[in-house]
DNA sequence: TCTCTTTTTAGACAAAGTCTAATGAAAGGA
DNA sequence: TCCTTTCATTAGACTTTGTCTAAAAAGAGA
């Protein structure tokens, strides 16, 4: 798993390091969209010396060499490995963050940004989902 | 001006006190897409005391009762009195936020939310604006 | 007026993210 | 191999945005 990930760094001519290769494997192998603390507290456990400011560089790297996306909810940064244009529903109630699968969001809306330049989009639903509402109808 | 705003909190069964008044009116005859700390700085001109638990308390009241937005941007909170669906763009090179008008974003996805319920859509597209374009061609 | 509730205040506090100066690791050249 | 240069990493102090708290002020109703 490690090893695809580490393959698509090299790909896009990031020089790779035991950090690097880490953080993004990281954020590679999960679903979730975990936070800079969640991924620091996590990688951790196998690197007990890595540091808050490398994990917060090494992010804001990746994500202006375009291979992973930052998006904010509840005021804090989330990241995500899927560069692909999707959008995310954030349940205000377990505070989960689900992808929905919404393509082409830039080309779809290009009439009405006339003439500035537009090279990322962030798309946030916020709601309950499925299984709260399900929760909700049980018990409160 | 204030008049109107203060037509809307009442139409909306929202008590009026002063410093309601102030923000509200102050949101509602703006363009532009302030911070929570703009709003306090620009108010406390006329209003010396007022306090920054006071704007923050009451923004989140309003964004509760519905008549307002709030997004964030650069990790800063902005604040909208327009509740209509629309989206923004933000300019990183000078770091102005615009309106889009892009209607109905719930409806248009509808199809992609299963059974979660969805009450609230946040678009923000980043890229370059006209100005910062044209300035860009010429000198750098 | 008196009482009860809600709003507002000042400023201490918390949390997320930034900065700095020092250390460590890797790459290229003699 | 050793030296030099560059870039990555570290710890923790620091900044900034937003929250909390306890007290004072302002309204609303009897």
């Amino acid at each position: 798993m490690l090893h695809n990930a580490t393959e698509i760094l090299k790909q896009k001519g990031i020089k790779i390091t035991h950090h690097r290769a880490e953080i993004y494997a990281y954020l590679f192998n999960t679903k979730e969209h975990p936070t800079a603390e969640r991924i620091l507290d996590d990688l951790r456990k196998k690197m007990p010396t890595l540091s808050k400011a490398t994990v917060y560089n090494t992010l804001d790297y990746f994500e202006k060499k375009g291979i992973i996306k930052m998006f904010i909810v509840d005021d804090k940064r989330h990241y995500d490995a899927n560069v692909e244009c999707h959008a995310h529903f954030h349940c205000v109630e377990c505070g989960r963050v689900m992808d929905l699968d919404i393509p082409n969001l830039i080309e779809m809306h290009k009439a009405t940004f006339r003439d500035k330049e537009v090279f990322n989009a962030v798309l946030i639903f916020n709601g309950i989902c499925e299984d709260c509402l399900k929760k909700g109808g049980q018990n409160g």
